[in-house]
DNA sequence: AGATAGCTTGTTTTT
DNA sequence: CAAGCTATCT
C-alpha cells in the first residue's frame, strides 16, 4: 500500500480529478468546506478523500466519521469506499446522522435515563403518544390538533431545545401557552416507555456530549477526521453535535463539510442555510474550495439554471462551468400550453416521440412541486401505454399492513412496548374498544405494570369475559408461544406463527377488496426481509433507522417525482411541469416564507433544472383545475427570470391548437364555460367534416389509449380500446395508428 | 363496539 | 373532487 505514494505513483483513485478536486480531497488537515455544485463530482471527492485518509495512514477506517443524510447516501458512499480499497469497509463510522446517534446513545443510555435496549418511535406512535398526553390539557382539538404539537416539539429538538430551554419567548403560541407543558410531559413518557423519537436521537446524544466531557473525550480520542455530506442541509442540533465532536482544545479541527447552498431546499423541516454560510467563522482558518465545474449538463443547461439562480441574495456565489467542452446542446424548451390536461398530453408524447427515437425511457422524468400533480401524469401514461414508476410517495415500510405487522414484532421482541401493543390489541377485531382500553390502562398505572401486563391481570381476575376476553387470552398465548419459539426455532419461525395464529394475516386473506391480496403479499416480503438479520431486535432496529427499500430496478420507466425526491439525481431529459405563479412558486410557501420562502423555491427550481443531462422542458398551463374548478393562471415568474439566449419558448404546436380548439367546442357546456369567462373571447375552429376512418382500424385516443373502430356513424366513433374499454368518441379525437 | 354520514381540508419529507 | 377525520347513530 504505501508504495502506492512513491513519488512517481499516484494512486488510481487521484488520478482524472481536476485540480480543485484534487485540493478537496488532498487538503486533509484542518477544516475544509468544499461549495460543491451540482454535477461537478461532489460523491467522487468525498468518497475518494475517505480513502485518501485510509491510504495515506493517516488514519485507521474507526478513527473517520463520515456522516450523511440518508441511508441512500450512506450505502453509495460506503460502496464506493470499499471499491476503491478494494475490500468490504465494515466497522466504519459511516451512517446517517440518525444511525450513528442510534449508535452512541446505546452505549450511553444510562446518562439520559434509558436503558440500551431503548426503542425508537414512528410518527405514529409520536402522535398517539402525545393524544394521549394532551388529552388531560383539554384543549380544542381542532385547533391545537396533536399533529401540530409534535410538529413544535420536532422544531425545538431541531434547534436543540430541551424542556428545560424553552423560555418563555420560545415558547409557542401553540396550545395556549402550555405547549412547554405538553412537551416536557411528552419527554417523561418517553422516558417511562424507555423510548425515543428521531429527534430525541440527536438530542439525547448532544445533551451527553455538553454535559460529560469524559464521553466526549472519549469521541475525540477516537475520531481523527470528519466529513460531512450535504452539509446545506444540517439543522442546529445536528450542527451542535458535529461542533462537539469536531472542535477540541489545541487541535486543529479536522473536519470536511461538502456542500451547495444553493441547493438548500428543506428549511421547512429545520435545515439552517446559515450552517454552511458561517463555516468560515465557526471554524477558522477554514479552507474553502469551490466545486464548479459541472460534468452532467450541456452549457445551455448550465447557462439557464445559473440565470435562475442569479436572482437569489445571500448566497456563497458560484459559477457552474461546463467540465468538457461539449456542443451547446438544446436550449431548454419553455413550452405554454392551454391547461393542465394538455399540459399531461403533452409529456406524455414528448415521452413517447424520445422512446421512439431510442432514449430510454429510465432516462426520462417528470419532476413536479407536489405529490398530488404526478397523478395526472399517471393517466396520460397510462392511456399512451408508457412504463413508469412513482417514486416516493408510501414507502414499504409506511403501509398499513406492515406497519401493523411490526407493531406485532415489537411487542413480540419487548412486552412492555405499550404503544405497539395498543395498535394490536384490536386488530384483528376482538371487541376491545375505548372503553375496554382505558380499564387496562388504569390498572396499568395504578400496578406501574406494561399495558400487556395489564390485560394479563385483567383475565386472570376476571375483569374482562366473554368474547372479548377469549381472543384476548387467545392474543397473550400467541405472543407467549411466539417468544418460546423465537430462541428454540428462530425469529422467522417465530414470527410467521404469530402472524398467523393472531389472525393478522388470516384477517387479510379473508378481506375481499382489490388491495386485500397485495397487502398480504407485503406481509409475505416482510417476513422474507427478516431472513437478512441474524436476531428479531437486529431487524427493529434497521426497520426503525433505514426505512427505505430498494425500488425495483427492473425494466425501464419514466420516473415520476417530486423535486424534493429528485436531488441528487440525474437524467437525460427532464420535465417539468406546473411553473406558475401559485403552483410553483408554491403560494403557501410565499405566504408563510416570504422572501426566503421565495428564494428556496428558487433553489428548487434550479434543482429541477440542473436534474438534466441533455434536455430539460419546462411547462406551464393557462388554466388549471384546481380541486374542483378551473382557474386561470400566470406563468411562474422564475420563467422570466431565465436568460433568453438559453431558452427556447415553444408555442402550442398547430396540431396541438386545433386538438385544443376542438375541445372546447366539444366541452362547452362543461368547464369551458368557466374557460370562456376568464379568459375572454376566442376563435372556435370549425367542425370537422366526415369521417375518414374505416371499419376495424386501429386508432389512438389521447386520453382512452390504442384501440380498434367497431362502429362509424357519421363524426362519431364507436371503440373498443385496450385499456379504457367500449367508448364512444369523436373521430377527429383519434388518429388512425398502422 | 362498530358502522356510517357529514364535514373539513387541501406542499415539500428524511430519519 | 376526494381523502380522511369526527360526531352521531344503531
Amino acid at each position: 500500500m504505501t508504495d502506492l505514494f512513491a513519488p512517481d505513483h499516484t494512486p488510481d483513485y487521484l488520478t482524472r480529478l481536476n485540480p480543485e478536486q484534487r485540493a478537496a480531497i488532498e487538503t486533509t488537515e484542518g477544516p475544509l468546506l468544499v461549495l460543491a455544485g451540482a454535477g461537478t463530482g461532489k460523491t467522487r471527492v468525498l468518497t475518494s478523500r475517505f480513502a485518501h485518509i485510509l491510504l495515506s495512514g493517516r488514519a485507521k477506517p474507526n478513527q473517520i466519521l463520515a456522516v450523511t443524510f440518508t441511508n441512500k447516501a450512506a450505502r453509495e458512499m460506503r460502496e464506493r469506499v470499499s471499491a476503491i480499497l478494494g475490500q468490504p469497509a465494515d466497522g466504519l463510522w459511516l451512517g446517517t446522522f440518525h444511525a450513528l446517534c442510534a449508535r452512541m446513545l446505546r452505549r450511553h443510555a444510562e446518562y439520559v435515563d434509558l436503558t440500551s435496549g431503548f426503542t425508537i418511535l414512528d410518527t405514529d406512535d409520536q402522535i398517539r403518544l402525545l393524544k394521549q398526553i394532551m388529552e388531560p390539557f383539554r384543549l380544542d382539538t381542532k385547533r391545537w390538533p396533536a399533529q401540530g404539537m409534535l410538529g413544535v416539539i420536532q422544531r425545538w429538538k431541531d434547534r436543540g431545545l430541551t424542556p428545560e430551554r424553552i423560555t418563555g419567548a420560545e415558547d409557542s403560541d401553540f396550545a395556549q401557552g402550555r405547549a412547554q407543558e405538553i412537551y416536557a410531559a411528552y419527554q417523561a413518557r418517553l422516558v417511562q416507555l424507555n423510548a425515543c423519537d428521531f429527534g430525541d436521537l440527536m438530542l439525547h446524544v448532544t445533551e451527553i456530549l455538553r454535559t460529560r466531557p469524559d464521553v466526549l473525550a472519549q469521541y475525540h480520542r477516537f475520531f481523527r477526521y470528519i466529513l460531512v455530506d450535504e452539509y446545506q442541509d444540517t439543522n442546529t442540533i445536528q450542527y451542535l453535535w458535529l461542533r462537539l465532536l469536531a472542535k477540541r482544545e489545541g487541535f486543529a479541527a479536522n473536519i470536511c463539510c461538502v456542500g451547495d447552498d444553493d441547493q438548500s431546499i428543506y428549511s421547512w423541516r429545520g435545515a439552517e442555510v446559515e450552517n454552511i454560510l458561517r463555516f468560515e467563522q465557526d471554524f477558522p482558518g477554514a479552507h474553502v474550495v469551490r466545486l464548479e465545474r459541472n460534468y452532467r449538463s450541456t452549457v445551455q443547461i448550465l447557462g439557464a439554471a445559473s440565470g435562475l439562480i442569479a436572482h437569489n441574495e445571500g448566497r456563497l456565489g458560484k459559477t457552474l462551468r461546463p467540465g468538457r467542452d461539449d456542443s451547446d446542446g438544446e436550449k431548454v424548451q419553455v413550452v405554454g400550453v392551454w391547461d393542465s390536461d394538455e399540459e399531461g398530453r403533452v409529456v406524455a408524447s414528448r415521452v413517447a416521440e424520445l422512446r421512439l427515437e431510442g432514449h430510454s425511457l429510465g432516462e426520462m422524468a417528470v419532476l413536479v412541486r407536489a405529490g398530488f400533480q404526478t397523478r395526472a401524469f399517471e393517466e396520460q401514461l397510462i392511456a399512451q401505454g408508457i412504463p413508469y414508476r412513482v417514486v416516493g410517495g408510501l414507502r414499504f415500510y409506511e403501509r398499513a399492513e406492515i406497519r401493523d405487522a411490526m407493531a406485532y414484532l415489537r411487542v413480540l421482541a419487548q412486552p412492555a412496548d405499550d404503544l405497539a401493543f395498543e395498535r394490536i390489541i384490536n386488530l384483528p377485531r376482538r371487541g376491545v374498544g375505548a372503553a375496554a382500553l382505558q380499564k387496562f390502562r388504569d390498572i396499568a398505572r395504578s400496578q406501574s405494570v406494561s399495558l400487556s401486563a395489564a390485560v394479563g391481570i385483567a383475565l386472570e381476575n376476571a375483569t374482562v369475559k366473554g368474547k372479548s376476553g377469549d381472543a384476548l387470552r387467545t392474543l397473550m398465548q400467541c405472543l407467549a408461544d411466539g417468544r418460546a419459539m423465537l430462541g428454540r426455532e428462530g425469529h422467522i419461525v417465530a414470527v410467521e406463527a404469530l402472524l398467523e395464529d393472531s389472525g393478522y394475516v388470516p384477517m387479510w386473506r379473508a378481506d375481499t377488496s382489490i388491495e386485500a391480496p397485495g397487502r398480504v403479499d407485503n406481509l409475505r416480503e416482510l417476513v422474507r426481509a427478516m431472513a437478512d438479520f441474524d436476531s428479531l431486535g437486529a431487524f427493529l432496529e434497521h426497520v426503525s433507522l433505514v426505512m427505505d427499500n430498494d425500488q425495483d430496478a427492473g425494466e425501464a420507466k419514466v420516473s415520476l417525482m417530486t423535486l424534493h425526491g429528485a436531488k441528487g439525481l440525474e437524467f437525460d431529459t427532464v420535465f417539468l411541469p406546473g411553473w406558475e405563479e401559485g403552483v410553483f412558486p408554491s403560494q403557501r410557501t410565499l405566504d408563510e416564507g416570504g422572501l426566503s420562502g421565495l428564494e428556496e423555491e428558487r433553489r428548487l427550481a434550479y434543482v429541477g433544472i440542473t436534474r438534466a443531462r441533455r434536455r430539460a422542458i419546462i411547462l406551464h398551463a393557462a388554466n388549471r383545475r384546481i380541486y374542483a374548478n378551473w382557474q386561470s393562471s400566470m406563468p411562474s415568474r422564475f420563467i422570466d427570470e431565465l436568460p433568453d439566449e438559453h431558452i427556447e419558448v415553444v408555442g402550442q404546436t398547430k396540431a396541438e391548437r386545433r386538438r385544443t380548439a376542438q375541445a372546447e367546442s366539444l366541452f362547452a357546456a362543461g368547464p369551458m364555460v368557466a374557460r370562456r369567462e376568464r379568459s375572454g373571447p376566442h376563435t372556435v375552429s370549425p367542425r370537422p367534416e366526415r369521417c375518414d376512418i374505416p371499419l376495424g382500424a386501429r386508432v389512438f385516443h389521447q386520453k382512452f389509449g390504442y384501440g380498434m373502430v367497431i362502429g362509424v356513424e357519421h363524426d362519431r366513433l364507436e371503440v373498443n380500446f385496450e385499456k379504457a374499454g367500449h367508448k364512444r368518441v369523436i373521430a377527429s379525437f383519434v388518429e388512425q395508428v398502422s
